[in-house]
RNA sequence: GGAGAGGUGGCCGAGUGGUCGAAGGCGCAGCACUGGAAAUGCUGUAUAGGGGCAACUCUAUCGAGGGUUCGAAUCCCUCCCUCUCCGCCA
């Protein structure tokens, strides 16, 4: 959510800004309001001291022994009564106008930062990086998709999960199962040794959750939810983690609090019939180990080098070449000011595939978390970042493609043999 | 699902109609004491919004929303949440 005090200041700023992402509005109405809803509040509260005022003179005659009753103290009384009146109207036209605000602001994506290139969408996103040497075919090598090597090994099943749930749901079978296990095992060691703390949070998550982190209100035909219950399935761990400190004021000394958490995703990933359908790209659940961090506003440029960084350790331990994306203005997701896409190549597509998203989301999250961090006397609005640590499934399908063996086997990083057991996976497994 | 208890500041915990934003404690900060520290003592220490260059000041907030009253943490109603016991269950 975006500063109040910024819409009645400078909304020009807001606009100029937002018109980075792509999006053109008047704020006028809406500053408007927030300059009315201003207006009355301070009325209200005037009249709100006054009557403060007569309450205390009333005690204080009847303490001194003036008659309940008596015109003196039914004048007062009255006094009361009619501010009341008065205060009671105000109320109701601030309320409705704080209303409006709050909802409209809420709809509003963040700023970007100053650091995103400008740009109208994907297509000018810069790639700042590239590390490791993509795998390309051989002469007369005929590299496969990851989708057809994993029904080739038998990894999972695809027809049979349609029963069980309906279509983009997956059952990973044998030594699919292990493997993804492995990956989530092997992604959480090696960002616990590198100093975040490990969460295993609800994977229900209530609507001020999904507000709070940005999904609601705008995103809400994106998630799956159990309208019974104000209980949704979280669509990423930033959901939940975000919460985790919802409404607190951290102290300051504490910053940076570094979380990794693996939960299960879910999205409704509506509006992509047709794309990707086969294999482990899009699914409706899938699984993700995500990092997060709530640090103090004067760092989080250099953390999010660092979560990016951190988010790189795994697709290089796993030997897997990626390129780093720093995303146009006018490709940021919602909450985010400023993102890198972290892109895994898949040998057997023949591209990059995004695998990871490293976002700052300056102040935004922690505005409608109302999440802040004291030093000495100042409190003020933390900062988060979150990144995805990998996308497990996406992982898999690109340790399927790149390792790849012309026997049919699969050959596994390094890294990867004490926790899946093997270097390699065959289909006589 | 049945029965009961309770939601107060960063935390614990008093407070049943009138300067209560709220005793006391813990924690934290500053000062004093000390060679230094511990212990001790004193002082300060909530959040949001408005006004003021500032000192400061006004308003709101004791789970949420209504109500009674000149005045509500305190009384009434509704809702939410938490905890304990029983049942059920991995």
């Amino acid at each position: 959510m975006l500063d109040q005090r910024l819409l009645r200041d400078n909304p020009e700023l807001i606009t100029s800004q937002l018109a980075r992402r792509g999006l053109h509005l008047d704020l006028s109405p809406l500053q408007a309001i927030a300059l009315q809803e201003r207006d009355l509040e301070a009325r209200r509260s005037e009249l709100q001291a006054e009557g403060n005022r007569i309450g205390k003179q009333v005690g204080a005659l009847i303490k001194a022994g003036a008659a309940a009753a008596g015109p003196e103290v039914q004048a007062l009384r009255d006094q009361g009564n009619a501010i009341k009146q008065q205060v009671a109207e105000l109320e109701e036209q601030e309320k409705a106008l704080e209303t409006q605000l709050r909802e409209q602001l809420l709809a509003l994506p963040n700023l970007p930062s100053a650091d995103a290139p400008d740009g109208r969408d994907e297509r000018d996103n810069i790639e700042v990086k590239r590390w490791g040497e993509p795998r390309q075919a051989a002469a007369g090598e005929i590299l496969e998709e990851h989708w057809q090597i994993g029904e080739r090994l038998g990894l999972w099943e695809t027809e049979r999960s349609v029963r069980i749930a309906q279509s983009r749901f997956i059952t990973l079978q044998g030594q699919g199962a292990r493997l993804e296990r492995a990956l989530i095992s092997f992604m959480l060691d090696l960002h616990g040794s590198r100093g975040y703390c490990e969460l295993l949070p609800p994977i229900l998550v209530n609507s001020a959750s999904l507000t709070g982190s940005g999904q609601l209100p705008k995103f809400a035909e994106e998630s799956f939810r159990c309208a019974e219950d104000d209980l949704w399935l979280t669509p990423t761990a930033e959901v939940p983690v975000t919460s985790l400190h919802r409404e607190e004021v951290i102290a300051a000394e504490q910053l940076p609090l570094r979380y990794v958490a693996y939960t299960p995703c879910f999205r409704r990933e509506a509006g992509s019939y047709g794309r990707d359908t086969r294999g482990l790209i899009r699914l409706h659940q899938f699984n993700k180990v995500e990092l997060y961090w709530f640090c103090h506003p004067e760092h989080s440029a250099a953390a999010h080098e660092q979560i990016t960084g951190d988010a790189e350790a795994v697709l290089e331990a796993l030997e897997l070449p990626y390129r780093r994306i720093e995303l146009c203005s006018g490709d940021l997701g919602f909450s985010a000011s400023r993102t890198y896409d972290l892109e895994v190549w898949l040998a057997g597509a023949g591209a990059y595939r995004e695998i990871s998203s490293c976002s700052v989301c300056g102040d935004f999250q922690a505005r409608r978390s109302a999440i802040r961090c004291k030093q000495g006397k100042t409190t003020q609005l933390v900062h988060t970042l979150n990144g995805s640590g990998l996308a497990v499934g996406r992982t898999m399908a690109a340790l399927l493609e790149n390792g790849q063996q012309a026997d049919g086997s699969v050959r596994l990083p390094a890294a990867l043999a004490p926790y899946f057991g093997s270097d390699r996976l065959s289909a006589a497994a």
